[in-house]
RNA sequence: GCCGGGAUGGCGGAAUGGUAGACGCAAUAGACUCAAAAUCUAUCGAUCGCAAGGUCAUGAGAGUUCAAGUCUCUCUCCCGGCACCA
């Protein structure tokens, strides 16, 4: 694209001269700058700080780094001190590799790439406050990072362990399973495989369930209700209180629980301060107890916020203040305990619509916002801990991997040894029939001596050992397994003798490396039992009704009436159809059921009812399906929640001979054959289809819940419920196993953090003094890593031979340094004090920039299970140990979608598709080079880059330059649809930047400006376009700002406001539906009512046509928007 | 297989249940120009129609509603995470 030439009384818009002028200004003005203490709130905005590769930035990185640097100046103009930093994290394999090839040292080769980025940066005009820069290979900043470690050591999260691990051959190094990309090495590509090495370990396992459980927390600490208290009591001082409300809301009558003071007449909703020991749950149903008697109570959530104390404000002359939560209650049932003494000669209880919450008659006058957020949770309350994506939550969830089961005890014959097995279905455990061992597992050799087959045990474990990690994950199912003759184990519960396997479907690694297996109900077992002819045994079969969802629903509201009852599936395989029954009396259809009689079997009552029903005798019992059905007939029809306790018989049609049925038994239905996908509408649908679906894949193994059968006492439970009574009865033990590994910690490679231990002959590893941090790394002549688990640092004598800190003989250093998470684990928070030579960061300095963590971070989604949980683990650990004062680092993340090449090709040199970003702004400018990347599409969209669309944004801000031509100071004429337009534009780009949807505020900008430049425009409204539009294009606004006359920054500006009110034009399009087709549009003026706007509507021809000759049966009115006409 | 997110013109994409296709790109015609570029003005989902106007259209199919891209169910395909995880 060609430069433009686009020229008004200020000459052309000459985007080379306006921005290097700015960027030079403002860089000498210090408007970037961040002050580290402020009365006004901070705002700390962060990017992902990149690795500066030696390629240079593309196109495709800026673009998160352009939405936060709106963003921040957004929020800047609002008044925030906003901190918005960058670095560079450059430690890494690349530099490295690089090195080693053209042997220049790493820190030479980053210092010249990080100056490039620098530049690449700043001529995007993004304002980073550059005295803040930190570099993760700078001494300064990894004495730090060898600081955290040290306190890892300390607090025994550091570990040396000599477990295989995954070795990279081509990188030569180990890597933690984060650093995997399936089987192979995530960096390079290659077969990782397992070797066992000498290397450190943090136990981020212990923070799993932390890590997890805060991807769902809710924040409690909430935004205020108020922002003052009314000082009914001038001069009086303000006194603070926590307490707890307590909404009690009874479901059946749509009424909340109120007290009502006798003496003053007025409500409330029942209030106590919290004691110690209490959480608002706990106290609010105190409260709700000794004030109102109420108890069976149940909790649903959680609300908050701050709240005027009226009652003391009012009546105790009290300036209060209260930091209140309240708690939600639905009632359950009547039941009262005997109120407290005293608290009911005041009060009287009532119970009110919520429509009687009105400010002003309640003395909880914020209740009505409560209640709204009760209903909307994006209207703010609770919020979540972390306003992160889903998706990314998700993976972290899957990556964390927690599932939750039982540990189990199986003895053995013979042996004192016992198999310890992990399972999430105990639930199962009569199904049990063998048991399996990680071919791997210790135990295996513990048992050798019983073990008859021993020679043939070590040759299956050579050539599993054998197969690479490929084989053993390969997506072929095909089991391979071998018996151990001579161990057999003992059923818990059933004492029957079981054969023990080994067999490489079994992890190792994962729970305790062994299994019971239960072949009827889970798929591994079942094809590995099919394989060595194992018995399946049932003992689970499944609900009917499709989900557990349902079945509460259905128990829930009513009663429930229980009864037992059969189903039976009679299919005719030579037409693919099955028996149901036509209820002609009632229109409904369903299958055969019937109560079963004293002493009968299920088999025979269905039996029983096929006969009885439709007359057929010849049917043959194939098998039993399934369990408990809610009864949708009883509830629909009979108002009664009843359930049939029953199981599904099915049975094959031997022949069509029939015997006479009963007039009693047929007066009603008659015995139809139904295909089985034509049953829509049917009673009983669904345990009928799900019948029909079994019986059709002819699937022996089921993995669902359901009921128990073959298990003793435990017939006929729910298999849930089961869970923790057979694990009780087995002796077991309720556990949690996570997939989540602790993280590998060591590299055997050279450029990275060295890990500050000495290995001392006598006294062990040994951590070094904090005082002599850093463990600087020495110079090296040769980068190539070794291979031998050592990194290239072994071979400098002279720093690897020390003394022992403790006994002071000799000792050598670690020569393993740590990957290239350890310095981005914490960054984040050297931003706020990249100076300080006595702590990582200043207390005071993290308190004001950390209060609810970093305000919004902005990066791509691949470090969801990387950076992001290495990040997490480190801040609850700083958390844990005093040096931060919150939980989580990163509150609000927002992920930028990657820009691919215009072939959408990821860009890469290899296709030849990169797009230079210096280029771009040597040709059309950095403003319009940020106006485009916030205009392609959505911000978390990946989208492919278009130089010709890109022509857009240029027209886009050449119009607004040009607009410079049509200001005039006052209007001759008001001109109430632009201004009305403005305050429209105001509004929508300032709730369009909250919520990351610039595209949408660049478009709306563009309407304004498309009606701007066919009218005159005041100064002021020009001054206000401006500064809406400063944060995307900072230059050219910057340059006009300075043509209007004004003398200091635009960036140092005011944000607009809006007026609700002018947001109003004075007319409005109401469009009119006749049997909801849009026919007619007209304005009309605002607030028109029905009556006028029916006249108006009903007088034109283009709506009459329509009506002509028919009855206009119902009329919908909307004000201001729709007129719905329905005609019969 | 389990989980999360998607699917709208030629393209990128807009749409609190209320005129589907805002805004931008491309395209077509016209103005300006010797000409081109730039700029300006119009047109721009498909289809029937001279027109007025009608009909059909948001991956497919059903449902709820006066009204569905949006809500509910079923299905297809695409992207992402996990996966012999007991």
């Amino acid at each position: 694209m060609k430069k433009k030439q686009t020229t008004s009384k200020n000459g052309e818009y000459n985007h080379l001269k306006i921005e290097p002028k700015w960027r030079k200004i403002w860089d000498k003005k210090k408007i970037n700058q961040t002050k580290d203490k402020s009365k006004s709130d901070k705002f700390y905005v962060l990017d992902m700080f990149p690795y500066p590769s030696g390629d240079g930035l593309h196109v495709g990185h800026p673009r998160g780094y352009i939405a936060t640097d709106v963003y921040s100046k957004y929020k800047r103009m609002h008044g925030y001190n906003v901190l918005h930093p960058m670095g560079w994290d450059a430690f890494g394999l690349p530099a490295e590799n690089y090195a080693i090839k053209n042997k220049i040292h790493p820190a030479v080769a980053m210092e010249r790439n990080v100056k490039r980025f620098k530049e690449q940066l700043s001529i995007i005009g993004l304002g980073y406050d550059w005295k803040r820069e930190i570099n993760t290979t700078d001494p300064n900043y990894y004495k730090w990072t060898q600081w955290i470690f040290l306190q890892l050591l300390k607090k025994g999260l550091a570990y040396e362990s000599f477990e295989p691990i995954n070795w990279c051959p081509s990188c030569k190094t180990g890597l933690a399973n984060e650093d995997l990309d399936g089987p192979n090495c995530e960096r390079c590509g290659t077969l990782v495989e397992k070797k066992p090495m000498r290397q450190w370990v943090l136990k981020i396992t212990d923070y799993a369930d932390r890590l997890l459980a805060d991807l769902d927390s809710e924040d409690y600490i909430m935004p205020k209700v108020i922002d003052k208290v009314n000082p009914h009591q001038p001069g009086k001082p303000l006194v603070k209180r926590y307490v707890a409300h307590a909404i009690v809301f009874d479901p059946r009558n749509k009424k909340y629980l109120i007290i009502r003071n006798k003496k003053f007449g007025w409500d409330t909703v029942i209030i106590g301060g919290i004691e110690a020991g209490e959480d608002v749950v706990k106290t609010a149903r105190r409260e709700v107890q000794e004030e109102t008697g109420y108890v069976d109570i149940e909790f649903k959530r959680l609300l908050g916020g701050q709240t005027e104390a009226h009652y003391y404000t009012k009546h105790k002359g009290e300036n209060r203040i209260a930091y209140a939560q309240a708690a939600y209650f639905e009632l359950k049932s009547d039941k009262r305990a005997p109120i407290a003494d005293g608290e009911d000669k005041d009060n009287e209880i009532i119970w009110v619509e919520e429509k009687d919450f009105v400010p002003g008659k309640m003395v909880n006058s914020e209740l009505p916002i409560w209640l709204k957020r009760l209903k909307d949770p994006n209207l703010g309350w609770p919020k979540p801990l972390l306003n992160w994506s889903e998706s990314i939550k998700e993976a972290q969830r899957n990556w964390i991997g927690r599932s939750e089961g039982s540990e189990l005890w199986f003895n053995l014959k013979n042996s004192e040894e016992k198999i310890r097995v992990f399972t999430t279905r105990p639930d199962t455990l009569f199904g049990v029939t063998y048991v399996v061992l990680a071919p791997e597992n210790k135990l295996v050799d513990s048992l050798k001596p019983l073990i008859k087959n021993w020679a043939e045990v070590e040759k299956y474990r050579e050539s599993v050992k054998a197969k690479t990690e490929i084989e053993r994950t390969a997506v072929d199912k095909n089991k391979t397994g071998l018996r151990l003759s001579g161990v057999e184990a003992k059923h818990p519960l059933t004492k029957e003798i079981l054969p023990v396997f080994i067999a490489d479907y079994v992890l190792n690694n994962y729970g305790t490396g062994a299994v019971m297996s239960v072949p009827a109900h889970d798929e591994r077992d079942y094809s590995f039992a099919k394989k060595y002819n194992l018995p399946v045994k049932e003992v689970v079969v499944p609900y009917f009704t499709k989900s557990e969802k349902d079945r509460d629903q259905a128990r829930s509201d009513k009663e429930t009436v229980r009864r037992t009852t059969a189903y039976a599936l009679v299919m005719d395989k030579k037409t693919n159809k099955f028996l149901c029954l036509d209820w002609e009396k009632f229109g409904w259809h369903s299958g055969i059921i019937g109560g079963l009689d004293d002493g009968e079997s299920f088999q025979a009552a269905a039996l029983r009812e096929i006969r009885e029903e439709t007359g057929y005798v010849n049917v043959k019992y194939i098998r039993e399906l399934g369990g408990e059905q809610h009864n949708h007939f009883f509830a629909a029809h009979k108002d009664v929640n009843r359930y049939g306790i029953g199981r599904g018989m099915l049975f094959e049609l031997v022949d069509d001979k029939k015997i006479p049925t009963t007039e009693a038994e047929t007066k009603n239905h008659k015995a139809v054959w139904i295909e089985a996908d034509k049953m829509e509408g049917w009673l009983n649908l669904e345990a009928f289809k799900y019948m029909w679906q079994v019986y059709k894949t002819g699937s022996e193994c089921f993995t669902g819940q359901g009921i128990l059968i073959n298990s003793g006492n435990f017939d006929g439970m729910d298999s849930e419920e089961a869970k923790k009574e057979i694990t009780d009865l087995a002796d077991g033990k309720q556990k949690v196993t996570y997939r989540l590994k602790d993280w590998v910690f060591s590299r055997q490679r050279y450029w990275g953090e060295p890990i500050p231990v000495i290995h001392c002959e006598k006294c062990g590893a040994v951590p070094v003094p904090e005082k002599d941090l850093p463990v600087e790394l020495p110079n090296v002549k040769f980068y190539e890593p070794t291979g031998t688990g050592e990194s290239p640092l072994a071979a400098i004598s002279k720093w690897v031979n020390t003394k022992c800190p403790n006994c002071k003989g000799k000792a050598k250093r670690e020569t393993n340094t740590m990957p290239q998470w350890a310095g981005s684990s914490w960054y984040y928070l050297r931003y706020i004090d990249p100076k300080n030579s006595k702590a990582l960061v200043d207390k005071k300095k993290e308190k004001y920039w950390m209060k609810n963590g970093v305000d919004l971070y902005v990066g791509g989604t691949e470090h969801a299970t990387r950076h992001l949980i290495y990040a997490r683990f480190w801040h609850k650990f700083l958390f844990d140990i005093g040096v931060v004062s919150e939980k989580e680092p990163f509150r609000q993340l927002k992920n930028q979608g990657m820009i691919l090449g215009s072939d959408s090709r990821k860009m890469s040199k290899r296709w030849g598709n990169v797009i230079n970003p210096d280029e771009v702004i040597k040709n059309v400018g950095a403003d319009t080079l940020r106006v485009y990347e916030m205009f392609m599409g959505p911000f978390d969209q990946e989208i492919a880059w278009s130089t010709d669309n890109m022509v857009g944004s240029r027209r886009f801000l050449e119009k607004v330059w040009k607009l410079q031509d049509r200001v005039v100071n006052k209007r001759v004429v008001e001109n109430i649809e632009f201004e009305a337009l403005l305050h429209k534009t105001i509004k929508k780009v300032t709730e369009d930047i909250v919520d990351f949807s610039f595209n949408t505020a660049i478009s709306a900008f563009m309407i304004l400006v498309n009606l701007a430049e066919k009218n005159e425009i005041t100064k002021t409204e020009y001054e206000t376009i401006l500064k809406l539009l400063a944060p995307f294009a900072p230059h050219m606004t910057e340059e006009i700002w300075a043509n209007l006359g004004h003398k200091k920054s635009i960036h140092l500006e005011k944000w607009p406001e809006y007026d609700e009110k002018k947001t109003i034009s004075e007319k409005v399009v109401i469009i009119v539906q006749i049997n909801g087709k849009p026919r007619a549009n007209f304005e009309m003026p605002v607030g028109s009512n029905q009556a006028e706007v029916e006249k108006v509507a009903l007088a034109r021809e283009d709506v009459y046509k329509w009506l002509a000759g028919k009855q206009v049966k119902k009329k919908l009115f909307l004000k201001e928007r729709i007129l719905a006409l329905i005609t019969d």
